[in-house]
DNA sequence: TACATAATGTTATAATATAACAATAATTAA
DNA sequence: TTAATTATTGTTATATTATAACATTATGTA
């Protein structure tokens, strides 16, 4: 169950459906009643923990998350177009399980793990 | 050939063998003349841009290459250990090669990827 | 030379994120 | 159901990371 203030940032998140920045957060939930910075970076963190959102590490943005099982796994895949900054969240089963049994040559074994993948969407190659 | 400055930090950088961030850099070079964020940030730019660096997404940092190849493919790998922030690059020919490859559903081909895989490290593993 | 491109220097400021402390709500254990 | 514990919230201040804007100098090239 969320708490009051992680319902309100998830709820901005999910209608987003694209990456939201913090700040553009904040400045969407004033209205109801969250002012600082802190109330909006502690509920993403919680959701963030929880699977339900992820951070795009190289945009400083958060998504929704769009899969079910990442929620456990904190497997994350995402594609984004370095042109009009679309980003999509890959589900890729064989690249879930690859990357999932993936160990080094240290035998480091990981507990989880976040793919970016840059290049041109569909509607951008075309251009 | 580097410039100036871009040797300058790259030489801090590569010395580190730690990841560095880049008011950490500002810090150590200041002695060198270099007084300004903005000096810094344009090196790194530069840097990561030829491949003879790459940025920690996750940590804000940045690392020299220890490959050879990625200098031209932007196709990098890293584990982190989430005690001690142990980063080492992963060089791997069946996962850069099985990445490289990678098409997602909607077809879309990418140029780069940045993957950071995260767990604890054999050190920090046996404590 | 003259033109273009890359790199530098400098000041100010924007954008992202956390520290520290106090109060309140929700959960669990006795 | 009371007490203890843990999670969440509120608030102010501040730390950290990164870029805008403009002027100047160096380097490469026709
Ligand atoms: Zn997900
Ligand atoms: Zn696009
Ligand atoms: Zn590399
Ligand atoms: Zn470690």
């Amino acid at each position: 169950m969320l708490s009051k203030n992680q319902q309100i940032i998830f709820d901005i998140i999910e209608k987003a459906k694209e990456p939201i920045k913090a700040y553009s957060i904040l400045f969407n939930v004033q209205k109801k009643g969250i002012k600082a910075p802190l109330q909006v970076y502690r509920a993403l963190d919680k959701l963030v923990e929880i699977g339900k959102i992820h951070k795009i590490e190289s945009r400083n943005s958060f998504v929704a998350c769009k899969n079910s099982n990442c929620q456990i796994s904190k497997a994350t895949a995402f594609s984004i177009c370095e042109s009009c900054e679309e980003v999509s969240e890959i589900s890729d089963n064989k690249l879930s399980k690859y990357l999932k049994s993936f160990q080094n040559k240290a035998g480091m074994k990981f507990k989880k793990y976040n793919l970016e993948f840059f290049g041109l969407c569909k509607k951008c190659s075309i251009k």
